[in-house]
DNA sequence: TATAATTGGATTGTAAACAATTTAATTGAT
DNA sequence: ATCAATTAAATTGTTTACAATCCAATTATA
């Protein structure tokens, strides 16, 4: 058995992941009543993001750059169609892919959401240099585990 | 009508809350084969993880320190206990304080879980200087959120 | 000391999130 | 051309998360 100075590693506050995940969770938290306004989850409002850029994309192609699976993207696709923002339809060269459309409705609400940035960069305060830090490490990170998807799996 | 340039700010690629939630997300689904082996979740590590410390604390604390409320720790701890790894009994000088007592089987796994942080770490990649920028950013940022709980709700 | 306010957990309801499996469409190999 | 592999979504099941509400114990106040 290690003596109690052996189990440093697994101290709460040696650890990276775990300011990660709260501070991730937290920040989500912050953007709720500011979506609430609008109607969203975090998890919608960032997939409305990318439809407000690309416009039509199919499921796989959303879930790549949301690091979201079917599982996940599926019902809330169908919650979003069902409030009007988009439109689901089968592909017909390939009726494997689903296409998500964003629609009138879907672009009108990009205008409202444009009021959400400015007010939750006022609640992270960071200075600039610290936030293109974070960034650039983030991204660092999301690129170095994309590659080896699963070494367990191999 | 903002002209199109007028939506960088609605830009996934400009968020810097995406890459957090992004990474966070992954970074957890690093640990699962790991944790896997110790038939944990993550969240009930990071709760291990303070009790190995602690040994005894109330649910109260407990959420303090994870940023968890009892919604989510009420499930989790239920579930712990059924494992064996810790007991509940309300405090006898106030009924109210449900106390978390680390038990000896959770003691135990203790000494099994040494072994995820290194594997963790070689999954992360970061150079020791990055990664202390990263933690120190991130603490930051929830030290910065910790204060004014809710500026809505004031 | 009654009663009001507060506190700590538990409960309920909704929405992620992901692993694992299934289904249907397409592609590849024989 | 047929059957096998692959691919894209959907489905199923479990676990987080958290807001909102409820309940019991405690504390504060009239």
């Amino acid at each position: 058995m290690p003596k109690e100075s052996g189990y440093e590693s697994l101290k709460l506050e040696n650890q990276l992941c775990f300011p990660l995940y709260a501070c991730a969770k937290e920040v989500v938290r912050r953007y709720k009543p500011f979506l609430d306004e609008l109607d969203l989850t975090y998890t919608q409002y960032i997939t409305m993001m990318v439809l407000w850029e690309e416009r039509l994309m199919n499921v796989k192609e959303l879930g790549q750059r949301l690091f979201l699976d079917s599982g996940t993207l599926t019902p809330l696709l169908k919650k979003l169609e069902q409030k009007g923002y988009l439109s689901r339809h089968r592909a017909k060269e390939d009726e494997r892919n689903l296409m998500i459309a964003v629609t009138e409705e879907g672009m009108k609400l990009r205008e409202r959401a444009l009021s959400v940035p400015p007010r939750i960069a006022e609640c992270i305060c960071l200075s600039p240099e610290e936030a293109m830090v974070l960034y650039k490490v983030l991204y660092k990170i999301l690129g170095s585990m994309a590659g080896r998807e699963n070494q367990a799996a191999g």
